[in-house]
DNA sequence: TGAAATGTTGGGGCG
DNA sequence: ACGCCCCAACATTTC
């Protein structure tokens, strides 16, 4: 069998800007573009719900994509070091070509991988795709990991500015022989009955076009005002492109180039920002590999958490008796998506108003979202908790009532998701319970007093400061040097 | 990328 | 005219 290149597609599901396609395609040789359902490596977390629901559909674009190019997506299911070293071995694979993940079984597995066929004498390149600045790339002055991300982002801005994005190849040679592939509908990936994803259908397109279609309406749109109404759930005030990133449709050099062309603002800026959270996050879980596990602050191992079921499900299940928590629970549940804001808010209740467990929400969201992200989802789960690096004070509870004036003064938001509030008007719509008798039956009371869950949040948290020694619980850094 | 409690100030009503 | 009280509005601090 004559020389071919296997290019293993992860979380890289395009073909303009993608640097394994383009040093496979350098080869001069057939190409093979494969997929791998792992959901069998031991410490890799399997794709949630909605997380599949978008997978077969971006699969689905990429194939058609290849298709129109003269090649084709080869899928493959099972542990992915066993399956790409056999399938390198059977197609005659002289190099595989692969981009870069950063999350610490991730990064285990494709070490293994690398050595693998390393030793096989096939050549194995891994790439820079998926960030704008790799972890190694950016350190503190000490040559350290950041832990804060102002500076971080700073180092960042400072460094010199992202390439810019390599284009989609016109043609890709294909093999005189397809290696056998799985059927896409036999993995299942869609749920059938019941048929929970109309929701997402209606709102999401998959894909890579999709994305550059998106980005494009964004950046000529939503971004010019991104500074004030990225605030506002109501509002489509926020770019949407989280799914594209998290499945790599869009890569963060074709977004940070898109606003980038949009010169400066403070609205572009923010945009931007948002991005570098999202290269933070990815910092973050390069040298703290369990960082969806573990809390990043060690003091936290203490915290007195609750173990409450009934109302760890009211939360899921968006009936908590606080609206804009509600609002933003549903919106999840119908669409695989929230709204930032909401996020945050939603997260402060779960983490201070119920004490419950922040990982206990992390794996919701990895359940139900579409941008599903291991390093995006708990680097925003521990700063909400308090647990996190560059975490915000454990003392900042959102007041959920507060938060739906503030961010929602209409309603509208609130109404949208919550049809049993759809007739209350905008001056009690955020604390429905103020009616009294009058209050909507078929909509919970709140499942606890805002006030007193509060009080009993700040106690909890001097209980841990008092319990190891009242060190570093509120300090910047304790002086020590990452786990890694 | 808070909220609540506490402190300060200044204007108006009133004796 | 003046001091006093009240309280809204704003600032500061504390959690």
């Amino acid at each position: 069998m004559s020389p071919h290149a296997l290019l293993w597609f992860r979380r890289d599901l395009r073909l303009a800007d993608n640097p394994a396609l383009t040093a496979a395609l350098q080869a001069g040789r057939p190409v093979i573009p494969v997929y791998v359902l792992d959901e069998e490596t031991p410490g890799q977390r399997p794709a949630g719900g909605a997380s599949r629901w978008w997978l077969h559909g971006s699969l689905q674009a990429l194939d058609e994509m290849l298709r129109s190019r003269g090649s084709r997506l080869v899928l493959r299911r099972g542990p992915a070091e066993r399956v790409i070293t056999e399938l390198a071995a059977a197609c005659g694979a002289t190099s595989v070509h692969w981009n870069r993940l950063y999350d610490g079984a991730t990064c285990d597995r494709d070490a293994r991988l690398m050595a693998a066929l390393t030793e096989r004498g096939v050549a194995a390149c891994d790439h820079k795709a998926s960030l704008l600045f790799e972890p190694r790339e950016v350190t503190t002055k000490a040559g350290e990991p950041f832990k804060v991300f102002t500076p971080f982002w700073r180092a960042c801005r400072n460094a010199a500015a992202p390439a810019r994005p390599l284009p989609a190849p016109g043609h890709i040679p294909a093999p005189e022989i397809w290696p056998e592939s799985d059927a896409l509908a036999g993995w299942r990936l869609r749920p059938a009955s019941p048929d929970w994803a109309g929701g997402l259908a209606a709102m999401w397109t998959p894909g890579e076009f999709a994305g550059a279609k998106n980005l494009a309406a964004f950046v000529g749109g939503a971004l010019g005002r991104y500074r004030v109404h990225r605030d506002l759930p109501a509002m489509a005030g926020t770019s949407r492109l989280s799914p594209h990133l998290a499945f790599g449709e869009l890569s963060p050099r074709q977004v940070w180039q898109a606003a980038a062309a949009q010169g400066v603002s403070e609205s572009r800026e923010k945009f931007l920002a948002e991005l570098g959270w999202r290269e933070f996050a990815h910092h973050l879980i390069f040298h703290f590999g369990d960082l969806s596990a573990r809390n990043f602050r060690p003091e936290f191992d203490a915290f007195p958490w609750t173990q409450d079921d009934p109302a760890l499900g009211a939360w899921k299940r968006g009936r908590t008796g606080y609206p804009i928590v509600d609002a933003g629970m549903r919106e999840l549940c119908s669409t695989g998506w929230m709204h930032n804001r909401v996020r945050m808010i939603v997260a402060s209740f779960l983490t201070k108003d119920l004490l419950i467990d922040w990982r206990a929400g992390e794996r919701w969201f990895w359940d139900t979202l579409v941008d599903a992200d291991l390093a995006n989802n708990a680097t925003g789960w521990q700063w909400v908790a308090g647990s996190g690096a560059d975490a915000q004070p454990y003392f900042r509870v959102f007041n959920p009532v507060l938060q739906g004036k503030k961010f929602d003064p209409a309603g509208d938001y609130v109404r949208r998701w919550l049809p049993e509030l759809a007739a209350l008007p905008a001056d009690v719509i955020h604390h429905p319970w103020t009616l009294g008798t009058a209050a909507p039956k078929d909509y919970p009371p709140p499942i606890v007093d805002h006030g007193r869950a509060r009080d009993r949040a700040l106690a909890a948290f001097r209980s841990l400061k008092t319990a190891s020694g009242g060190k570093s619980s509120g300090g910047k850094s304790s002086g020590k040097a990452l786990p890694s």
